[in-house]
DNA sequence: TCAACTGCCGAAAAGGTTTTCAGGAACGTA
DNA sequence: TACGTTCCTGAAAACCTTTTCGGCAGTTGA
């Protein structure tokens, strides 16, 4: 930068601040600084500029999601919000271990990062990183369990809801609702947002109950042959997961049930390798992770210097049509 | 810190040198000050640190697979080899933009980032970002076009041959390959690999070619058929990836041939949302991209100061064995 | 003519650490 | 007692930028 100046033919403070846009410097000199800047192909060395600044233009995107199915959504979104050449993006993965997790955070404090992002493996709640942070800390996808956190997380019963919700406007009627692991909260979530819009239309769910699981194949392809069995006759099956529907129409292939003709198939997460493939391409609902990345870019950017709200906010998934849903004739 | 070298009685050079494991202060002193540390529970300011070391800890992850499909094991590879509180990583995902990854490239130098891995989007090779870079730049999956670069691929001729090879040793004689785009590099290496490993055995592909087409489950199925049409005994096939592989089971199934007793699958890739799912499970070969990432960090690691090597380096994959392919009675 | 003001610019401090180098203490030796 | 060694320790410079504040020149108003 001193050489920068001299070619300048200014001083550093100047250069300095023809270069940061300050309003003390008659334009042009400001062109001259520019002018020499990109001439010496000058770009500031962020370092010292977080000394003097306070503010390193980094956050840390902490994640437990093996897969990066759920994190690098998010990562996307939050780099779209954040200009790239303001703020850059420290990606920790921690594989679901706490003391793996507590290394990797005293890393990204010790980096003095301006912001956290912190992304679950399962959606259900997890520990807080604490109260005590120096900077402002915000869960996504995964809520934290405390709630004088800020948690941005995708609705579920709101996505359970919609998924019946297309299914009765398909003129479907007899219902089934095969889904993951009970013990995780958003098996729950959607299932209840799935029988309360049946209920709104007076209906049942098909079966008499829904089917939970794991949040495999093989399930889905295990609970639709049990499903047949005792409700030959259903019309349409929401399905927990894409991976669960990938089993469901499996097996309704194989028992030469026609999808959508006679069963309409609804998946969950739109994890496109798993449903455009699929055979019809799958209907399912996109839980939206770039939106909830970009908020809790928007959220923190906000939040660095001030405070951040608390509590669980609640981002609606999208319904994405493919070819396994359509109105009955 | 200065904190921390009042409370140890010592004065910030000491307090420094005793942080650092320098030599030359006394065990008792160099005690206290690691106490004083840690009641305070300090860490020291990597800004600083890197003002003053010319050294950051930090390396750049520049890609552009949108996935994170291949990204993330080479991530995770790399973040074992440095040590989480040595060195942490950038994730930029540059989305196939040629600009948006002259942007970020910008960023990270700006940042002065001590290294830089490239991960390109599909295997085969992509512009050099340039030899002058003030830092050293290692690419991985997808070589440089400059061999002045350094490139760290997976072995898709030895793939192949492995595939081909594990389904010899299986019985298998008549053996089919299914694969990719035929633009794809990586199609191609796989391919000569495996015809030259069944050349070997005095044997050509069933069916007469490779069948080239796209990496999709639907070409899978497509191109099952009609190999099944032109060759009904063929009694293993080797896909081009795990999706192709879903594609060419699904259509066995279908009509009615029993994998792996009459006729064996292997895929490749390794992406075990799709292999390990299927019914029944995939026997794939493993890119090793955990292995890639890791010698990338530490080629990287040790080039940091020094100069790096050039050219193209070459990982052998991993066969995986699964359920598909089995030894024929 | 002089005072007050405006508009630009530069000197210098600050941010937190590492590293060099000079000096002080303790010790042994003559 | 005087002197040379060997260890430790601390003062200060350096890294690179931003920001404050004082100063200078030119302009306006009385």
């Amino acid at each position: 930068m001193r050489d920068v100046a001299r070619l300048a033919g200014v001083s550093v403070a100047t250069a300095s601040k023809a270069l940061n846009g300050q309003p003390q410097v008659r334009a042009s000199t400001r062109e001259r600084v520019m002018q020499a800047a990109s001439q010496l192909d000058f770009s500031p060395n962020t370092h010292a500029q977080a000394l003097i600044t306070q503010r390193t233009g980094t956050v840390g995107l902490l994640t437990s999601d093996l897969e990066g199915r759920f994190s690098i959504p998010i990562l996307m979104g939050a780099e779209d919000a954040f200009g790239t050449d303001q703020t850059s993006v420290f990606l920790c993965d921690a594989r679901g271990d706490s003391i793996r997790e507590r290394h990797h955070l005293r890393a990204l404090l010790s980096r003095r990062v301006d912001g956290l992002i912190v992304v679950g493996a399962r959606p259900d709640s997890r520990p807080s990183l604490g109260r005590d942070l120096p900077v402002p800390v915000i869960y996504a996808y995964a809520p934290s369990e405390d709630p004088a956190d800020l948690s941005l997380v995708s609705d579920n019963e709101g996505g359970g809801r919609l998924a019946v919700d297309h299914l009765i406007r398909c003129g479907r009627r007899r219902i089934a609702h095969i889904t993951g692991d009970a013990t995780y909260g958003a098996a729950q979530d959607r299932a209840r947002g799935a029988v309360d819009r049946l209920a709104e239309e007076g209906l049942e769910v098909a079966g008499g109950e829904v089917w939970f699981g794991m949040w495999s194949e093989a399930w889905g392809r295990g609970a639709t042959r049990m499903l047949l069995e005792r409700c030959p006759d259903v019309d349409a099956i929401f399905a927990g997961s894409d991976e669960i529907a990938r089993g469901v129409v499996d097996v309704l292939h194989e028992e030469r049930l026609d999808v959508p003709g006679q069963v309409a198939v609804i998946g969950y997460d739109n994890w496109t390798i798993l449903g455009a493939n699929a055979r019809p391409p799958l209907t399912t609902i996109d839980l939206n992770l770039e939106q909830l990345g970009r908020v809790a870019a928007q959220r923190l950017f906000a939040a660095i210097g001030g405070t951040l709200g608390s509590g669980v906010e609640k981002f609606p998934g999208k319904l994405v049509t493919r070819e396994s849903t359509a109105p009955l004739r």
